[in-house]
RNA sequence: GCGGUUGUGGUGAAGUGGUUAACACAUCAGAUUGUGGCUCUGACAUUCGGGGGUUCGAUUCCCCUCAGUCGCCCCA
């Protein structure tokens, strides 16, 4: 094979893509019931738009698709929302639109990570955006409207884990607290906690390697650094969860890798076996010096963002009944012997009335035909021959009763409506016996 | 970026240092030239992911590479 896609990307096939719709579609009806309004930014973006300061992840710094064209540097989009804070910003949002902004976004994201199950190098997000006010309801609405969207697909096996880092002074106090307390440990702590000693002591909590190490049994917990006012926050946002009947566990070790969150960081995470380690599906916060970073006012966000395939994978895993098979041919429409543009008549015919319709455009043997029938599990078969044409006729078959008509061209419609839709309202009579 | 593992037709898979690479499904043709789904008959890998090496000879052994997959890291 000379052509592939490139390593970590594919194709979304004609036989899967009917089950992106419906997901798509299930996520645009949520939004809006919810008073979302989309937003679509470009795909890439000038790289400083991703590449912030003091941002220590590997996702900014390691993996990102940049490429220089003349004398800009730009970047293929790694995640949703450094893009929609940067429009709500330029656009003035703050200033034009009702606050809080709700936002969200669907589309492909990139990051240059070694592919496997549940990551790959080009990837689908949805993600929403909550902007402008800060409110621990904000924070609890988000929530809901992702753990509604995996309930509503079926996901059985899932927990929301929630945590706060608290404001920028319980953070920084906190980081100071725990370099001290690693201080004279990190020689023994293994490569990847070294690293993240200096770069992000927060991410030393969820290590799987040391999590035994005695230095981990007094280590001090962030709780003991919040400031009253985070407490209160915090404690609203989870009063908020119970009430409306949202199960979730407060996981103090739950750390984000993004730099930007604030207070509440949260993330649903898969426990079915068939996640691998790649669990988590989808995971967000609240980020207070965003905006303000890209030049708005100073305001605060809410968001997540959630991996689409990842949310596939664990529906098609628990066998969720929420997808539907697509819909197969109401009609097919054979031709056999010398019957010019009469198919495509019959069939344009058809499409105009509603019924999903292909016809036969090759010189096919009728046993062939009739497969193709088979094969796309048309209902209805319509037969258009030299003969029946003549007469400005046709033979209409309905394949489930085995019966065959000779009607007029001007008669298919009426009789497509007897046999698919008089008939549908047939069998939901039986039903109610 | 690191480590493990796999790679045989359209698909699922047997197999071996040596003349013709099982089998199944799918596909196509015919039996059956305007009425299919069954059955029967026949066709279908100059080649075993790609490149190089060892060898008289390699799909089989070695090296490299590409791809899938799993774990680590990271993350959705």
């Amino acid at each position: 094979m000379a052509y592939q896609t490139p390593r970590g990307t594919y194709d979304i096939l004609p036989t899967e893509v009917y089950r992106w719709h419906q997901m798509e579609d299930l996520i645009r009806n949520m939004c809006t019931v919810y008073d979302y309004k989309e937003i679509r930014t470009p795909i890439f973006e000038d790289t400083s738009v991703f590449k912030r300061e003091n941002d220590s992840s590997d996702m900014v710094n390691k993996e990102m698709y940049t490429f220089q064209m003349s004398s800009d540097s730009l970047t293929l989009r790694p995640e949703g929302t450094a893009g929609v804070i940067r429009s709500f910003v330029q656009n003035k949002m703050f200033g034009s639109m009702e606050m809080p902004a709700k936002l969200y976004y669907i589309g492909p994201m990139f990051r240059h990570e070694r592919p496997q199950k549940g990551r790959q190098r080009q990837f689908n997000q949805f993600g929403i955006e909550n902007i402008g006010v800060k409110n621990p309801m904000a924070d609890v609405e988000t929530i809901a409207l992702g753990y509604s969207l995996v309930k509503t697909i079926g996901l059985q096996s899932i927990k929301v884990l929630i945590n706060t880092l608290g404001d920028d002074e319980s953070r920084l106090a906190y980081k100071e607290a725990l370099r001290e307390h690693f201080k004279d440990h990190v020689e023994e702590l293994c490569g990847d906690c070294k690293r993240r000693y200096d770069q992000n002591p927060l991410r030393l909590l969820d290590c799987k390697v040391d999590h035994d190490h005695p230095s981990m049994k007094n280590v001090p917990l962030l709780e003991d650094y919040l400031t009253e006012e985070s407490k209160v926050y915090f404690k609203n946002v989870c009063e908020g969860l119970e009430a409306l009947g949202i199960p979730y566990e407060v996981d103090q070790h739950l750390v984000r890798g993004l730099d930007y969150y604030t207070h509440t960081v949260f993330e649903v995470v898969s426990t079915h076996e068939e996640a691998g380690s790649q669990s988590t599906i989808f995971a967000g916060g609240r980020y207070d010096g965003l905006v303000n970073y890209f030049g708005g006012p100073e305001m605060s966000g809410v968001g997540f963002a959630i991996g689409l395939e990842r949310l596939l994978l664990m529906a098609q895993a628990e066998n969720c009944e929420f997808f539907e098979e697509e819909p197969t041919l109401d009609v097919y429409v054979m031709s056999l012997g010398n019957v010019g543009s009469v198919p495509l008549q019959v069939a344009t015919m058809c499409r105009s009335a509603g019924f999903i319709t292909d016809f036969n455009i090759q010189e096919r043997s009728m046993k062939s035909q009739f497969k193709s029938v088979d094969r796309k599990q048309a209902k209805v078969c319509i037969i258009v021959g030299e003969d029946e044409v003549k007469n400005n006729q046709v033979n209409l078959k309905h394949i489930e009763s085995q019966t065959q008509v000779t009607i007029s061209i001007d008669e298919i419609i009426d009789t497509l409506d007897h046999y698919l839709n008089e008939e549908h309202e047939c069998h939901c009579g039986h039903v109610e016996e």
